[in-house]
DNA sequence: GTCTATATTAGGATAGAC
DNA sequence: GTCTATCCTAATATAGAC
């Protein structure tokens, strides 16, 4: 693996575990095992490295989103789909935990990033439709809007308020909760079907909780 | 005013526009026109400033969320008692934009913002239950609490999503945005007052918006 | 209580040898 | 590409006079 790329990759790691304001372009010298001045030589610091990674999020973050959404989806696929979102921001989660910072140093960044948080909500408004073509919800245009924006909070804060309220950081676990929270708020919208569907993500809870 | 209350007032200032990160004891200093010496007199640097201002901000808070919740509430109240907690976030601000961090360098102030938390959502809860007893909405004990916890995240990050969905700060209007999406999450629970219910809060919405 | 002056340190950054 | 040595700066913090 080029330095490069492992300076990269460490970064990332560090970012994650400490928050990028607790971590010096020195520690990350460090657990690359270099010196800090080759890391200066790849990088002129974090300013260069942040919108690296950020890129990498974008790029993996377009791919996610990209759901083909034209075949009707079964509450497994939505399942999975928003555990992937959940993965993808728990990969870069340094970048959430610290959104209006980061934001506020790197303007580009910002407008890329409401780019992303627009497409995610494009996505669960493509979800919902999907959901109301097959007739397993009901609901009014406001309503779907204010329902797809709502979910987009959550996909998006989900990680950062476990973190908060549980000290501890199990990430699988967490995602999974998120998942199941998510899938709940479709529940009143699906009329006489409510029952069975609040049960079938129940089993999916579980399942994959004991997993 | 004191040399002291006006140290903390114009922290508070500071951190809420920059960010606490970004403000040092100088800023500070200048902020409040002495000398950076005399700051510290008073407090031994933003490592004694940041638990006061918090210890400000949970008495306040303590305070509102104190609801009347066995009379009956109006819709209107509901709408006042929600506004009122978006605004006494506002005026805190800059500890939410950086809960992460904050909450991991004073673990006592963790401990404490959990449990305001946890009172956000038993008044949540509380608001709920009081929807119910007046017959308004119907919902089950899980349905209860699954959206009780999703009003409790949305009062949470709501205005930290807003300043990253839109630069502009304009603390009224996004908290008056907040408040009409949060009570819309009651209205699939209505059955067929539902309509009224979401007529009359968009009522809400735009009167108060012009003014 | 308040100031000025100064010490200390950590982090960011570069020069030049290998 | 990589290292060592070194510099610069911003931020924290203290001492001592007024």
């Amino acid at each position: 693996m080029k330095t490069r790329d492992r300076i990269l990759k460490n970064s990332l790691l560090l970012f994650n575990q400490d928050g990028e304001a607790n971590v010096s372009t020195v520690d990350i010298a460090n657990e690359v095992d270099i010196s800090p001045g080759n890391l200066y030589y790849h990088f002129r610091g974090k300013e260069v490295i942040i919108p690296e990674l950020f890129a990498s999020f974008e790029e993996e973050m377009r791919i996610v989103l990209e759901g083909p959404f034209e075949k009707p989806f079964t509450v497994e696929d939505n399942w999975v789909y928003l555990y992937v979102i959940f993965e993808e921001i728990f990969d870069f989660r340094f970048f959430y935990r610290n959104l209006n910072d980061l934001l506020g140093r790197f303007p580009d960044l910002a407008r890329r990033f409401r780019e992303i948080v627009a497409r995610k909500n494009r996505a669960i408004v493509a979800l919902t439709e999907n959901l109301q073509r097959q007739g397993m919800v009901t609901l009014s245009d406001p309503q779907k809007e204010s329902l797809a924006l709502h979910i987009t909070m959550v996909l998006t804060y989900w990680l950062n308020f476990a973190t908060v309220m549980e000290a501890d950081d199990d990430g699988p676990a967490v995602i999974h909760r998120g998942v199941y929270q998510i899938l709940l708020q479709f529940a009143p919208y699906m009329g006489e079907r409510e029952d069975d569907f609040v049960e079938l993500i129940s089993l999916f809870y579980q399942q994959t909780d004991a997993a």
